[in-house]
DNA sequence: GTATGATCTAATCATACGTATGAATGATCG
DNA sequence: CGATCATTCATACGTATGATTAGATCATAC
């Protein structure tokens, strides 16, 4: 180790910035190694390759978070309102203010390519079946094709939120503040709770 | 010319699918040049530089989207339903089917760095205050910031479809079908409006 | 104190990138 | 015909990329 935390450690907290920022084929291993002060080979001695890096990355984030999640929908009990499914699936996420975490999740979430839609497929699959049935406990009346619809369309939208936080006080002239959490996470429950309750019209 | 179509509109017509499938930097000109059956230098010739071409793959697309939008935000009149403006702000889009241009949609509305926002906004600009007014004629409750807010979750929703359409069906084993566009739009539609008619509480 | 294994480093590799050049090609028109 | 212009072409430049190597340095155990 060479100052408090390991060299390994500031590969990952770097990395995880500048995926965020930039994306990942954006940034380089050497932007990476320069910017944490660490060697250039000190990535592959660590991490193997960019890929894995980028999967341990996404891993060290991605799991605590699903983690928590899997705790709040426990914590609703067998017979959730909406609202707390809602919460269980943003909160663990909104709750981290504006770490360079939260502009990773965004760039996952808006990643559909190669493997980086591999890693978040393995993370969804462990979470996607319990927020699917949480939903059918909320409002058993919703179609299952479309339970997964709306929790597509609530995954797009906290995408969304955590990719443009960074611009939108600018894009609004000030007017929405991504940065008060509290009130962000109410307008989002708000909103998508709604969006839940909404009756279910086949198209005709 | 070559064959039916110009130099200029074969590299433009391979670089959407392209950049829509595996991003910006994922795209080397030599991709698209490769695939499009021209000569490398023909891009810089018809482009000048890569972001340039970007910049027009771009612009040629979102431009008659929204000139579509506020035909349709016209056409609705001064007093619209909140669905309306919803549809004005959807259909534009999810008419054009699976398009190579779905794809290079999403990748826009989830690439907020560089240039690409520049780009972005730019056409944004011109429609976001028309919508802005036209949820408030539909719902004048709402206050002036939870519009925008609001506005930005659609949005979001909206990209993330385009986004992941191409992977949904196999992500939710066929249950999920983005080419019924008919049906999509009456999902989002009724999802969205809900929101928007959501009561608005500030965080306590 | 030195042997040992983990960690770090400088230097280098082959390849891919965006861009630029100058010569060939082909159509248009006097 | 020959001149002119736009387009296409093969090729090269300088740089950046991810990866690898062999050796230096460090901590710890004996």
């Amino acid at each position: 180790m060479n100052d408090r935390v390991s060299t390994k450690t500031r590969i990952l907290d770097v990395a995880e910035r500048l995926f965020g920022e930039k994306g990942f084929d954006g940034t380089s291993l050497r932007d990476i190694t320069a910017e944490a002060g660490v060697n250039l080979a000190a990535v592959n001695y660590h991490f193997q390759t960019k890929d894995s890096l980028i999967d341990a990355v996404i891993e060290r984030r991605i799991a605590p978070v699903n983690r928590r999640r899997l705790e709040m929908l426990e914590a609703a009990g067998p017979n959730p309102a909406i609202e707390q499914v809602v919460e269980a699936f943003l909160v663990p996420v909104l709750e981290c203010s504006l770490s360079p975490m939260v502009a990773l999740m965004g760039r996952v979430l808006a990643t559909p390519d190669q493997f980086v839609y591999r890693v978040f497929k393995k993370h969804l699959a462990a979470i996607a079946q319990r927020f699917a049935d949480a939903v059918g406990a909320a409002l058993p009346e919703l179609a299952p094709a479309e339970r997964l619809w709306r929790l597509h369309f609530m995954g797009g939208t906290m995408a969304h939120v955590l990719s443009w936080s960074h611009v939108l006080p600018e894009m609004t002239g000030g007017l929405c503040d991504p940065s008060d959490r509290k009130a962000l996470t109410a307008r989002l429950v708000s909103f998508l709770s709604a969006g839940f309750r909404a009756p279910f019209t086949e198209a005709h």
